[in-house]
DNA sequence: CTTTAGCATGAGATCGATTTCATAACGTCT
DNA sequence: AGACGTTATGAAATCGATCTCATGCTAAAG
């Protein structure tokens, strides 16, 4: 392999000087420059980014972890991290943990051992590993959460408003004339979903209607959302509607309710969350919350590099914003739908 | 950050002795070692990767290209990767190349600069720059593909018989009675849509059906169906089936036969590809063909690592099976379902 | 003509871990 | 007792690029 030695020994220079061609190529003349530019290009040099990494300290990757990469939403969030990453100059070291905390720590320890310059993790935890360096490092400690809110963490984030999105959800809900709603949640140690939690009570005990609210837990995947539809349809009060927190959940309950031979829009309403490609291809098409998806991942990155460049010395909480957009899914309620005729 | 200096110091032993104890522990004395891992502990030393890599010359990490990293397919080949890779040893980065050669180039670049010992990638094109070091380094090149086989390209791959897929897909169709069937492809340039295409061109040549094909192009995502199917809707002679080159794609075109009213699958039957989660969701539940998707994953590593460890000196590719999945969204074609009534 | 400022360049130290080679210490065998 | 092998350890070189500091040079200022 060329190494700078050689580029320097072929164009007659010293390596300092071929180097600097290479980084900083306004403190050399012109016609060194020249000369060294052309042995690169004859030699085929490219430099060697570890030993560079080395030197600076700097290795240029961020490490982004994500609790499952084949769920859309986060492919989505990725992509917007990716974008900006590279934009920026950084490379994506991307992780996938399974919602594993063993994972998490793997990648997270990455940075420990400085194979990359920060991280930010779409998780709802906070590894272990992250909040020793966090803990030493205080708000400079390279480190930014997207998606998952969690307050008093010391760690900047990048999230929408999920109380006020579900808030939203279920006044719509309530304003169609629904009473008996069910929530499909996500896990229980997601602060996004206690968030959304919190803003689906609220509503409900505005309408005085706390008492009706019906709960299943899911994880977020179609499957998980099928079952927790069966689970409501096998109650003796079948709620009228159901608000899933993925739209992943959400056609999974579609799912599971033509299986049970109930009608949707008609006999049962059904919201999800994200606004994912599929949304508004499934049937019928789906009300949903849209999130920033891309926007979020970008943010992530802006926020770490903030910390990365210096700028930044207190953690920043970034709240972007949502949309409900309607689509077919959801019909009156029987407070409205029997009145009438 | 301390440093492997910083240990051998407050330990009393060379800085030699104290690497060893970390990656060649059999060497040193059962009470050096156990001091100096003490030392470690109570320091909290890690080994700075960067500084290791440069003295090795491996940094334990492998690139991944994807066209499309919100694809769910390609979310689960990637995690097949991840776990293989992991379960070896080797962390993954992962590049997201949204189809555009220059990405590629770019991450492809990262090899040269021995940001990663090796690189698979999943698109349909070699970057000329993986290409100059095959050339160079011949079958040792550490570069794999998967998904996309193309024959004399000199590279190890994994990947199902894609034409034979499309050939047994096709040969049910008639067999069901259909005999105007309608192909939406992948791009042009994918190897992958190729053989899929050469695949059901065969089987509708042994039944002399070869002019009832219609071709329209799609790029595999879920709009991109949609729209095909709507222009075929727009012929005059209407076909009775879709294969569809990806479930994405098919589950468009399952909306465009809705938004149209024609009925799947009494109307108009649709076959999609790949078997991704969503696949059994959508209604009518999608036949299709079940890819391996994780395993080709996990074999593209494994081939690579061949090379890495020097085992490999031919280029190998490997086939996976796959299978057909039946499910409703295929009906009988007009030659059976018209003349038994 | 000397002094000073500024620019271009080179020598050499440095980043942190690994590894080769040499040496010391201790037994074992003749 | 001397030769030899084995084991544990350390000194120092090394990986490749970067960066500090020193130096030579030219041109402007006095």
């Amino acid at each position: 392999m060329t190494t700078i030695r050689d580029v320097a020994q072929a164009a007659g220079v010293s390596r300092a000087t071929a180097a600097r061609v290479l980084s900083d190529p306004g403190l050399v003349a012109e016609a060194t420059r020249k000369r060294v530019l052309e042995v690169v290009q004859q030699l085929g040099y490219t430099r060697n980014s570890v030993a560079a990494s080395l030197r600076t300290t700097r290795t240029g990757r961020i490490i982004v972890t994500v609790p499952d990469i084949s769920n859309p939403f986060f492919s989505r969030v990725i992509r917007g991290v990716e974008e900006a990453a590279q934009a920026a100059g950084y490379a994506v070291l991307l992780g996938d943990t399974r919602n594993e905390p063993a994972r998490e720590e793997q990648y997270a320890d990455m940075l420990n051992r400085r194979e990359a310059d920060g991280m930010i993790f779409l998780g709802p935890r906070l590894p272990s590993v992250l909040d020793r360096i966090r803990a030493r490092d205080g708000s400079r400690a390279p480190i930014v959460n997207g998606c998952e809110f969690t307050p008093g963490l010391g760690v900047s984030s990048a999230h929408i408003d999920n109380a006020g999105a579900a808030f939203e959800v279920m006044d719509s809900l309530y304003t169609m004339g629904h009473r008996d709603i069910a929530l499909v949640l996500g896990p229980a140690d997601s602060p996004l979903t206690r968030d959304r939690l919190l803003g689906a009570q609220r509503a409900a005990a505005i309408r005085g209607l706390t008492g009706h609210l019906m709960l299943e837990r899911g994880d977020f995947s179609i499957e998980s959302g099928r079952r927790a539809a069966q689970a409501l349809f096998a109650r003796d009060a079948r709620p009228s509607a159901i608000f899933c927190f993925s739209d992943e959940m959400a056609i999974g309950t579609l799912a599971a309710a033509r299986n049970a031979q109930i009608a949707c829009p008609a006999e049962l309403s059904v919201v999800g969350f994200d606004d994912i490609d599929m949304a508004r291809y499934v049937d019928p098409p789906l009300t949903t919350i849209r999130q920033p998806m891309a926007e979020i991942g970008r943010k992530a990155v802006e926020l770490l590099i903030e910390i990365l460049e210096g700028r930044q010395d207190v953690p920043l909480c970034v709240t972007l914003p949502h949309r409900l957009i309607i689509r077919q899914s959801v019909g009156k309620g029987p407070a409205i739908a029997e009145t009438p005729e």
